[in-house]
DNA sequence: GCCTAGGTCCCGTTG
DNA sequence: CAACGGGGCCTAGGC
């Protein structure tokens, strides 16, 4: 088979378990991303312990030093290091090769051992600088919340985010319109049970520390039985939808508007 | 360059589009584990909503029509779909290529455009039938305290596993010596605050259907405060390590026992 | 280092 | 289908 035109990337096959480890040494030495599909088992031991026997899979190795094991089928890999591990292959008797990575804290230990390698991939040349930018998370959600605060209640004002009570942290403490203190949870996915405990939870740290206070979930919907628990608790939901807010957030940016204040509601007094 | 000894493997590089889609189509249409270098931006809308500008990427379609995009550095995948997503490529312009993954429920959509790929290879003879076993998980170590209670605390008896109470369940509903009941959770891992909160829900809503209990939390470690929240909530620690349990538990195996029942303190009474 | 909280979390299980 | 809990979760942020 012939291969031209070769960009970025440069490709090992053949049954010489040195030839191939030594570009894959190489390879891990200069910090390029690597590929190799074969037939391995890997153990791994560390928080836990695993075996998976021999079968054909995806090893990918990224330049931070990430590993990743690949299944065939599957979302996650069946096995994998993160970032920061140290790498090394080496033969092993005649066509094995081995490629171990130790991860220090916590102490793990990933070892893929190959019978067989059918090719590697080095990507040599490989630049992304390309920006990722995830539009409607929490993170935005609040922000949004913080610059306006009326869409979660008329007369609220924000006196601080990430508010510590004891070891927690609530996402806004608030006071409302009377003056009362009120902690706020904001959620980008429908609240379960688990954010009404959550916030409630703030809530009785709050208490034992004497403030007088009530919580108010944010969410974009609330599971029958999180609206149930919440009622029973005293804590008062809030729906909203993100992308609508997010589309009015656009537009606005769109037709010039630099910043958030003016277009909610008419609000200029910022 | 010419590659030989090509096992399980197709690669197809070279600028003509067609021919490339033609390739991709193919590995689609069969199922075959597929991968592409290349340049590429990424859109996702869903759930959340996001942009990936352009750079070079590596982007697998697994053979149950998973495909991750994983950037050079990172342990996780940029975008993503998992599996059952609808895939389709199509030429775009002169050299475009567009990949959509197209996800039912929750409706979600992944498009990766590729400006320019630099290889694209086909694993169309892949099999992995290795077995996958992690040995000391949470169920293996239900397994253990379920076969053998006195672990947690003598006198123990398991009545229930997975005891269900209102919408939540507990892993294990018990009698103590005294016959009274005992509501316990198992940790793997080191316990926090959470992990208190937990079972504390569990004993709460015990409580509201009048049982009287009391609760135990299992774990391999637990947090100050952990430590000091189950102190002022009544709820007993028992700090196990799951590897030493293991590691007699494969011994007796090794040497011949079939069956965890022997070897825990020499009771055999099953 | 520890701990908390979030994620397009994914995934299995259950009702 | 919705909801809960687990994961070697990983990762970011605070202390």
């Amino acid at each position: 088979m012939v291969v031209d035109d070769l960009k970025k990337i440069d490709i090992a096959t053949g049954s010489e378990a040195d030839k191939l480890a030594a570009t894959i040494k190489n390879a891990l030495d200069k910090k390029h991303l690597l590929v190799i599909i074969g037939r391995c088992s890997v153990d791994y031991e560390g928080r836990g312990k695993s075996r998976l026997e021999s079968g054909d899979r995806i090893v990918i190795v990224k330049q931070d030093g990430s590993v990743l094991v690949h299944r065939p089928v599957g979302f996650a890999p069946v096995n994998w290091q993160p970032g920061s591990a140290r790498i090394t292959i080496r033969v092993t008797g005649g066509r094995g090769l081995e490629l171990v990575s130790v991860r220090a804290s916590p102490r793990e230990i990933l070892r893929v051992v190959f019978e067989d390698v059918y090719i590697v991939i080095v990507g040599f040349g490989l630049s992304d600088a390309g920006e990722f930018t995830m539009y409607v998370d929490e993170e935005e959600l609040k922000n949004i919340i913080e610059k306006e605060p009326s869409l979660v209640e008329e007369g609220l004002r924000i006196v601080e985010r990430e508010y510590r009570i004891g070891d927690f942290y609530v996402d806004f403490y608030a006071k409302d319109k009377m003056n009362n203190d009120v902690l706020i949870e904001v959620k980008d996915e429908k609240a379960g049970v688990g954010s009404v405990v959550q916030l409630y939870k703030y809530l009785l740290e709050a208490q034992r520390r004497n403030m007088k206070v009530r919580g108010i979930l944010v969410s974009v919907g609330f599971s029958r039985e999180a609206a149930m628990l919440a009622e029973k608790l005293g804590i008062k939901r809030v729906e909203i939808n993100p992308k609508e807010i997010y589309a009015k957030y656009i537009e606005e940016k769109r037709t010039g508007e630099k910043s958030l204040e003016r277009f909610f509601s008419g609000k200029n007094d910022n």
